[in-house]
DNA sequence: TCATTTATGATAGTATTACTATTATATTTG
DNA sequence: CAAATATAATAGTAATACTATCATAAATGA
């Protein structure tokens, strides 16, 4: 992973941001400290003008590279999706059984989130927690039908079609695999919500990952029997 | 359904309110009025102001209803989760078999909401858009820890330690009970929404519940063969 | 019935938000 | 080194999410 993803940049649609935030320092300060500080005030309370204050920098110039902060979250949300996107291709890539492929993948989207030093001013442990957190927001608005269109969501869903194709490979015959992966990915996030707020309603223990309960859901669901 | 509840009011913990919009004929039309607003306009755009114009009241006299439009989010939340309860109670209370209850409380929590008359001043059927498109919003905020010692989310948790019960009266050593549950009635939520707007990634066609997909998902998963 | 409590309405005010617009000053590049 | 480009500084706006105060209307109870 490290070697192969050290030259690659997460490629994001153009229609998120004004200006690439890549291009240049600042746009890497805004990034890299917008995940510090929608994490720390959580995304309601993130302004413009603290994230400023936050980089020494104006809030005017933000503005020359994302027209509001809900795009902030859609390009952070849509860098995420991307970069999980890239780790689970990598990883099932050359699996050619398809059972053990799918257990890879259920893997690789359910386990808690390791640091990756292949994007320096990128924090994935909190970006993931942004994702939990936040990621729901960035779509349940008004505008989702306008913006899906604008391709906003496009990784999203490439992801969940992954997923999908690969629930088909292991039992063309059933009938529900984009809403099977679906659930696994969302899921994932949710019952990471609710293992740390919602303990009463959780069966995971503070550092458990949901993961075998989705290998357990989706092998069950496939008729795959179970190998232990 | 409706002579059992037609005499019944849902009780809604007394914290979410100020003054019990239950009590007075304003604190109705608030209610009402809400839903159909909420449902226009989105959570986001949803304002004191705007409702106050349009139920010909004055801001300030919501105000002694609810101390914020989040409240009445919760507010409205709390009502349609305890609603649903009602139903998934009433409905299953009788039935012996854990298999068939079960089944059928699955009917309850993922089919597409009709019409109750029971409760005049409320649109059960915005209420569950509202629920499916902002549900989340009411607890993905920095003060859930908070409001959930306050009880806010009591009626949802009970709600999935239901189905949880249901689950394990039917396989005791299932490992995964309050995941599956919260899996169901959280899924449901989700799936609904998928069909409304990112179709590309749903198998349900325009008029379709996820009913189907969660029987599937929860009988496999608890080794119940499928009779039909 | 009339005094009192209680509910509602009207108005004003505040700090903050989510921007837009303009102008000035750095910094980069050809 | 001039011109283009990026960033900073400042000001301004309409709307939001309230709080506070005072006035008036409706309900209640003695």
């Amino acid at each position: 992973m490290q070697s192969l993803l050290s030259n690659l940049k997460i490629n994001i649609n153009e229609k998120i941001y004004l200006k690439d935030p890549e291009s240049s320092a600042l746009g890497k300060r805004i990034v890299e400290n917008s995940i510090l500080l929608i994490d720390e005030l959580g995304f309601d309370a993130f302004t413009f003008k603290k994230l400023g204050a936050k980089i020494g920098s104006n809030e005017s110039s933000i503005y020359r590279y994302f027209e509001s902060k809900h795009n902030v979250l859609i390009y952070l949300t849509s860098w995420y999706w991307t970069w999980l996107e890239y780790q689970l291709v990598f990883t099932t890539n050359s699996i050619e059984n398809p059972i053990q492929k799918i257990e890879k993948a259920i893997v690789i989207l359910t386990r808690n989130t390791v640091i990756d030093s292949d994007f320096s001013h990128i924090n994935e442990v909190l970006l993931k927690q942004i994702v939990i957190n936040e990621y729901s927001k960035s779509y349940l608005t008004k505008e989702v039908d306008e913006e899906n269109k604008d391709g906003y969501f496009k990784v999203y869903k490439r992801l969940v079609t992954r997923l999908h194709d690969m629930i088909l490979a292991v039992d063309a015959n059933y009938t529900y695999a984009f809403s099977l992966a679906s659930t696994v990915i969302d899921g994932a996030l949710h019952q990471h919500f609710l293992k740390d707020h919602f303990t009463t309603i959780s069966d995971l223990k503070p550092e458990e990952s949901p993961t075998n309960y989705f290998k357990d859901l989706v092998f069950k669901s496939l008729n795959i029997s179970t190998h232990e």
